[in-house]
DNA sequence: AGTATATAGTCATCTAGTAAACTAATCTGG
DNA sequence: CCAGATTAGTTTACTAGATGACTATATACT
């Protein structure tokens, strides 16, 4: 379907958004249905449990992509459900830092076999060590050298 | 930060997700400010302009990899713009085809600069052509497994 | 033929996330 | 040292898309 007039840059740069969607989509609701946590809720908890310091939340919003008001909404749904502590910056009084409770360690715990099983299911099989090499690389720098730009 | 102690394929497929969750928001961003279309909108007319024959609702949701309520929507939207025409479908009552405009075909014709810019300056410059065509690869590979499983 | 079941699309309702206005605190230059 | 400009986070109003109920048509079974 004029597939071939593309360059392949073209071509690899929409496959690779496309089944990334689809894979995003399979991922979140197997999470949500096993621990009624969103992709970015997960996100956000594995960022603050990867810190060494809690995080501020203008952090958390460039990390997981998203705007400030949908920050505020994700640690609001993570507060409620008991796994993150909203506390204020000692250094910078504007400033709210979040950090992970016991409860939120072991949502994570749990949540951490799911996401392995589902990208296991929906990826392994298909990649090669090789092939996972190029992607980690390829994905680095594009994100890399947008990220230095904006 | 633990990174290491991923297996391979997990850190490609996280990699390739986040990466291509910052692309979207970009490419969108530039269509949307220059030609008033979302990201579905846009992949609703290329499917649409690239098939032989008229599209079903059905086969347009499929494609886009969203539900048939938000299909009704991304054509409501198409059809409120001039860009798209549903027609009952001769053959099934139940069914309905959209077909492109001339409006249609002509902002896919303007469209399609903006997403090429869009996807050039993000990755073209980042990629070797022996990359892109192992992505090609690899997600045709896995797309394919997972449509086909589902 | 005639009932049961499945499928196509729409509609109404809900949710996640955006964008812009707002509040409070910090930085900067005169 | 204080007036203006920035920055951090929240709030409000809105939008894209999901989900599930509903209507109309088609298919399958007896």
């Amino acid at each position: 379907m004029g597939d071939e007039e593309q360059p392949l840059w073209r071509r690899a740069a929409t496959h690779t958004l496309h089944t990334s969607l689809m894979l995003k989509v399979m991922l979140e609701d197997r999470l949500h249905e096993a621990e009624g946590l969103l992709l970015a809720d997960h996100e956000a908890l594995l960022n603050i449990g990867h810190a060494e310091e809690p995080l501020r939340m203008s952090v958390i919003a460039q990390r997981l992509v998203i705007s400030r008001g949908g920050t505020t909404k994700v640690i609001d749904r993570l507060e409620a459900m008991g796994y993150v502590l909203r506390r204020p910056d000692a250094d910078d009084r504007r400033a709210t830092v979040v950090e992970l409770t016991r409860a939120g360690r072991e949502a994570l715990k749990r949540a951490r076999p799911i996401i392995d099983a589902g990208l296991e299911e929906i990826w392994s099989a298909y990649l090669t060590d090789e092939e996972s090499v190029v992607l980690i690389e390829v994905m680095d720098r594009v994100l890399e050298a947008n990220q230095a730009c904006c």
